[in-house]
DNA sequence: GCGACATATGCCTGTCAAGGCATGTACGGT
DNA sequence: ACCGTACATGCCTTGACAGGCATATGTCGC
């Protein structure tokens, strides 16, 4: 099962996802745009290893960057997370009916 | 429902989710629980890879499984996607409050 | 218990991703 | 033009994981 003749495919957003770091780069980007140094100071994560992973997160397009300076910003698109909050849609269905339920409950209890 | 609450589940289940066929599993049993057996024709995987990948998911509690007769059939769990639904909400508010603020454009300018 | 069926697991191999380290590149200030 | 800052990239090693194949476990009907 080889890519290699295909050349290399961007990987899908549930990849890139998985990758627990990425996920905190994210979260510290959906309070604020911010350049890949602060990133760093603010995650305690080595400069290179915050430079690749902007990468993953960018040819993904989970990212985009500008240059300011000597300094890249970064900030989150929202695309491909539109992608995975789509292919979760369905199985919201199966608990939101019985989450509603319960609040009803709740409600009923608590005036 | 706090995101501190969902807590450890999470990262196990988009690593777990990061596998495409997983998610067709997913997918599958979305519409229907089933048993192992189904799950190999429908998706023309071979047996033994389709039970590692329900170990995986059945560890992380994405599914569980009841035994009937020689069959073991295998049904979704909700709460790591609600986890993962969990993580992706405050995101979401990043494109519903863009649509939303699109809307009261349009709003405007249509009478 | 035996044989047939359904599923789980162990072993092996190829692939690939992540982080450390060193180095390259681009830009700005002086 | 030089130096320092900010970031990107290349190389290397380590480790995780997926799939194929063979085999073990478990369950039913007889």
């Amino acid at each position: 099962m080889s890519l290699a003749e295909y050349g290399r495919v961007t990987a899908d957003a549930f990849t890139v996802l998985a990758e627990p770091t990425r996920r905190r780069i994210l979260d510290r980007l959906r309070r604020a745009e911010s350049s890949v140094g602060e990133l760093v100071t603010d995650l305690g994560v080595s400069q290179p290893t915050v430079s690749k992973h902007l990468r993953v997160l960018r040819e993904a397009g989970l990212v985009s960057s500008r240059t300011a300076a000597q300094q890249r910003i970064y900030r989150i698109e929202v695309r491909p997370l539109q992608a995975v909050d789509g292919w979760l849609a369905p199985y919201r269905r199966l608990w939101t009916s019985h989450l509603d339920a319960l609040e009803r409950h709740l409600d009923s209890q608590e005036p």
